[in-house]
DNA sequence: TCTGGGGTCCTAGGACCC
DNA sequence: TCTGGGGTCCTAGGACCC
């Protein structure tokens, strides 16, 4: 008998094994002994792989998505005419250079990326470093569509899941059967392979005690990884990455940390509580300091209501309040009726009006005003974001107006005008009618 | 040829109330 | 009259995330 093979028998039996004591050993813990096993679930390349669902015949192909709807309307028209999605020659695709506009790439092919463009690029620059690129126009409703799809099939699964936003979630798996199996390791292959079943689209998976762990671990294996961090894995795995890789840290907090002489997660750890909060403050220094150990104990959220919701829009070119008032004009009363629209479709009403603007230097500005009653109303918004409008200097030229309604409330039948305990401003009294009437009722 | 759009949360000061 | 908290709401800006 060949050795080589008889290895191989030893190897396997072995592996045998110890899946046997492991299984057994997760059938037989009791109820108290179970881990907490919490998963990331990130899908890869989100945007990209829809799109490629649809466009198979650009696989392999630079491909940019990103661009202000307006301007890629212009360029989506060749795509419109003719048969079949998957007929459409490549050379009826829109090319990057072709385009003029202010937009920013959303999402890159890895075969575009080789070419150095990426998220959040203008596509001005990235026309310039890879002219040749295939260009399409961000679908929303379509990644929408998908999103749901996939999270459909994890909470068919597994039912407690924290929506992250269109393409990540985090999911419960401490008390779903084939959870604690390998860490989790079993329970996310069967997603894996489920959704891929169910979409055509792949994805990482991190299972880790928590939340933030969970969150670094599913980029270890990108694409369609999946990795399982222990709580004994923080020195060789998490203590070694960048500070930036823990959820919370920008590219702000990695500048301070870095001129402190600290630039990794060990880094980090070596300092002591006070000191971190002396540097940064109570919250952030003691967040810090546990985030460092890969202590995080913040549950996950079920469910959650909106805080706000806003349109805002960048202009094609700079607009002065005064020479292209009319312009501008059709532009606020647009971007206020689009969020009346969005509060009643989804069913809100909000007290708190604001609107946010943008100079043509970069800098905004935002002002906001709390009415006495709740609204969804286009004309009161447009007429409280009107006032706001007043407050902010306006000499510059602008490139962006936004217009936000907060602090919501699920609208009712009834419960509309619930403003809570209307205060008897000054002019209200002075003027008498109107807080006297509102004694009466 | 710089730099989208839709969100959340935190901080910090001032007003106002107890 | 002076002094002092604490709590809540409002507003502006900014960091961060997807």
């Amino acid at each position: 008998m060949h050795p080589d093979f008889l290895d191989c028998r030893v190897a396997t039996l072995l592996a045998m094994t110890i899946r046997t004591v492991t299984i057994y050993e997760s059938l037989n813990r009791p109820m108290s002994e179970k881990i907490r096993r919490i998963a990331h679930l990130d899908m890869d390349a989100f945007y990209a792989s829809v799109e490629l669902l649809r466009y198979p015949q650009l696989s392999g192909l630079p491909v940019v998505i990103g661009g202000t709807r307006r301007a890629a309307d212009a360029l989506i028209d060749p795509l419109q005419q003719e048969k079949p999605l998957h007929r459409i020659a490549l050379d009826d695709f829109p090319r990057l250079k072709d385009y003029t506009g202010r937009g920013v790439i959303t999402t890159a092919t890895y075969a575009a990326r080789q070419f150095g463009v990426g998220s959040a690029m203008g596509l001005m620059k990235a026309a310039r470093l890879c002219p040749q690129a295939l260009l399409l126009p961000v679908d929303f409703p379509q990644y929408r569509k998908y999103s749901k799809a996939f999270k459909a099939v994890i909470t068919d699964i597994a039912p407690l899941m924290e929506d992250r936003g269109i393409d990540e979630v985090y999911i419960d798996f401490t008390d779903v059967p084939g959870g604690q199996r390998e860490g989790g390791r079993v329970l996310a292959r069967l997603i894996q392979k489920t959704i891929f079943e169910q979409t055509g689209l792949s994805c990482s998976v991190g299972v880790a005690p928590n939340k933030l762990l969970a969150k670094m671990a599913s980029e270890f294996n990108k694409p369609k990884g999946i990795s399982i961090v222990l709580e004994q894995d923080l020195q060789d795995r998490i203590w070694p990455l960048a500070c930036r890789k823990i959820n919370g840290i920008g590219p702000k907090a990695e500048a301070r940390l870095q001129g402190l002489g600290i630039r990794t997660i060990g880094d980090l750890a070596q300092k002591d509580l006070d000191w971190l909060i002396d540097h940064f403050g109570q919250k952030t220094g003691a967040w810090m300091f546990d985030a460092a150990r890969g202590r995080d104990d913040r549950p996950l959220v079920l469910e959650s209501e909106p805080v706000s919701i806003s349109r805002e829009t960048t202009f094609e070119r700079d607009l002065h309040a005064q020479r292209d008032r009319a312009e501008l004009g059709a532009i606020f009363t647009r971007l206020c009726q689009q969020v009346a629209d969005d509060l009643q479709r989804k069913g809100y009403v909000g007290k708190t009006i604001g609107i946010k603007l943008r100079y043509a230097d970069f800098k905004s500005v935002t002002r906001d005003q709390t009415l006495e009653r709740y609204t969804a109303d286009a004309k009161t918004i447009r007429h409280s974001a009107g006032l706001c409008l007043k407050r902010v200097p306006l000499q510059q030229a602008l490139r962006l107006l936004g217009v936000r309604v907060g602090s919501l409330h699920r609208a009712g039948p009834d419960l509309q005008p619930k403003a809570p305990a209307p205060p008897v401003s000054d002019a209200a009294s002075a003027t008498g009618v109107a807080a006297s009437s509102d004694q009466l009722f």
